[in-house]
Order: structure tokens, then sequence, then C-alpha cells
DNA sequence: GTTTATGCAAAGGCTTTGCATTTCA
DNA sequence: TGAAATGCAAAGCCTTTGCATAAAC
């Protein structure tokens, strides 16, 4: 398999997080990482589940749970909770911050980006000497094309 | 049991929704919302189940949850989900909009206002055309005595 | 050789659902 | 009286846990 720059990239990361913190660095860590990385947007365990199934590469959910876990503790994925029950997931090294409109009829998910969020961050910190490490910020409504719809 | 202004104000919204909506006005349903306004800060349907139960007004959990859905859809109630998984409630009348500085050291959730993230709604509604309805910034961290905790 | 990680299945916790009973309109 | 809400218990879904097996170190 050839790989990229930036997946070499995320491993190194891993790889140095793992052993300063004496994990041990098992192929199911790297193939996940791998896995995690070749797609862009959002996923859940078990589309992850499914995918790495689909390529022969198949992990137990308990591992990938435990390995999300890591890899959230390092700053390679981020992890959310939109309206639904279970938790979604997504890459997080060099991707520009970002954050998230959700659609609450259709369900959608778009990204995007506004600079007064760190100005908020740098805030909170400041009045409340907060150490802030992540934000998370949905916006919530009708997207577009679900409006268009609804008008018809 | 005396009312205040706030209360009465509050029964004739969802009333009138309920009316609107061709739903029923059990006494549960107005229990309930007397019950969710008459404390501040958030609660999970655990602690609101307790509550009530404490209170010789016991509805069950399904009541709950049900109600819960009818006082969002008429802007009663905030719904959030933090980091664990169920889902914690809000009364949301006539209170200034607020967000949510989470402590994933101690779990604490303290709030604060900032009239950006109005700005970055407004924003956002324009870019995309998106109709905005609500929003939720949570802002993860340590807090300042969790800080202090760890250092000693 | 130890100790940690994996995988499987079972258990857990929160939420939803189905159905009989009650109650609002 | 008829339709909708309640309450209870069971089922569902996502996630965590326990334990035997496998594999890093």
């Amino acid at each position: 398999m050839q790989m990229t720059e930036q997946q070499h990239s995320v491993e190194r990361i891993f790889r140095d997080y793992l052993e300063q913190h004496g994990h041990r660095k098992t192929p199911e860590r790297f193939a996940i990482l791998s896995e995690v990385y070749a797609h862009e947007g959002h996923f859940d365990i078990e589309r992850l589940y499914g995918r790495m199934k689909k390529k022969n590469y198949q992990v137990s959910r308990a591992t990938l749970y435990n390995t999300m876990d890591l890899l959230i503790e390092c700053d390679l994925v981020r992890k959310h909770r939109f309206n639904d029950t279970q938790s979604w997931f997504e890459r997080a090294h060099a991707y520009r911050q970002h954050d998230h409109v959700i659609c609450d009829v259709c369900g959608n998910v778009a990204e995007f980006c506004d600079p007064r969020i760190q100005q908020i961050r740098n805030n909170v910190s400041e009045a409340l000497g907060f150490r802030v490490r992540s934000h998370a910020l949905h916006i919530h409504g009708t997207c577009a094309a679900c409006q268009a719809k609804r008008e018809n």
C-alpha cells in the first residue's frame, strides 16, 4: 500500500504517543489509524467496522472503541455527539479547525469556519482561568434544500 | 401552589402549543413543565423522575421522555449531549442565551455568554441559506480548580 | 516469560416501543 | 364514545466489561 506524506506523519505521531505512554504498537492500532485517515468526513464505529471488514482487515468493535480513545487522546481524532445516540468521529490532524452545521430534517452535516470562535475560546480561558482543550459548535436548523422541499 | 409570573407565562405557551397541535392537555404534562421550571441548572431524566417521585407526583419515565420532546418542540426546554451517554435538559424560556464550559476532569458544567456567537449564526445563515433554529457551543478542558489540584 | 491487547459474548445504561388501561375532548 | 396519553415492562441500541486467548516487549 502506497502511503501519503500525511499518513507517514500521523503514524509517527501515533507511534511516539504509544511509546511515551507505555502502550503497545499493535498492527490493529495502525490499521485502524490508516483506515481512519483514508477517508474524509464523519463516521461512526459501525461504519468503520464495515469498511475494515470489507478490506479483509477485521478488528473487533471493542478494539475500535479502545483505539478511538487513544487516537482522541493524542488529538488524531475528534469525537462528536450530534443529535442521535451514537458517537461520530473524524480525523483531526492537519485539518484546519472547523465546526458543524446540522440539518435536523435530513440529518446532513456540513462544515464551516469562523475565526471568531477562537476569540471566544480565548475569552473563556482568560475570564474563568479555564484551560481550553477543544470545543464543539453545532448549529442546528434546516438546510436550504430541505427548506425548498418543504415549500413545495 | 403559588405560581410565579413566569410559571403562568410558560404554562400559557405550552397550553397554546398543545391546542394548536391537537395534543391533549393532561395534568402530567403541566406537572412536568412546572417541575422543570422550579429549578435552574441542568438535569437528566433520572433526576427529574426522582424529584417528581419525592413530591408524590410520580409519572413514568416514558411520559417524561415524551413530554420533553413536546417541550423542546415549543422551545421551552433545551436538550444537550455533553460527554456522557445520557441527555441533559434545561428550561429555556426567558433565560438569556448562553453556552457551556465543561470540565473533562470533574465533569462540572459552567455557563457563559458571548455576543459573537450570534454573529456567527447570522453568518452561517447568510452564507449557506441555512435556517438556524438553535446552536450549542461546548468548550471542553480543565477548570481552574482541577488545574490547581493537579499541580499539588 | 510477563504483561498488555485482542476478540467474543455478555452485561450495562439510556431510550424507545408495544400494549393494556385510563382519560381527555 | 373514540382517539390519544399514560404506565409498565420488554426490547433496542450503542457502549463497556470480563475473561480466555494471542501477541508485544
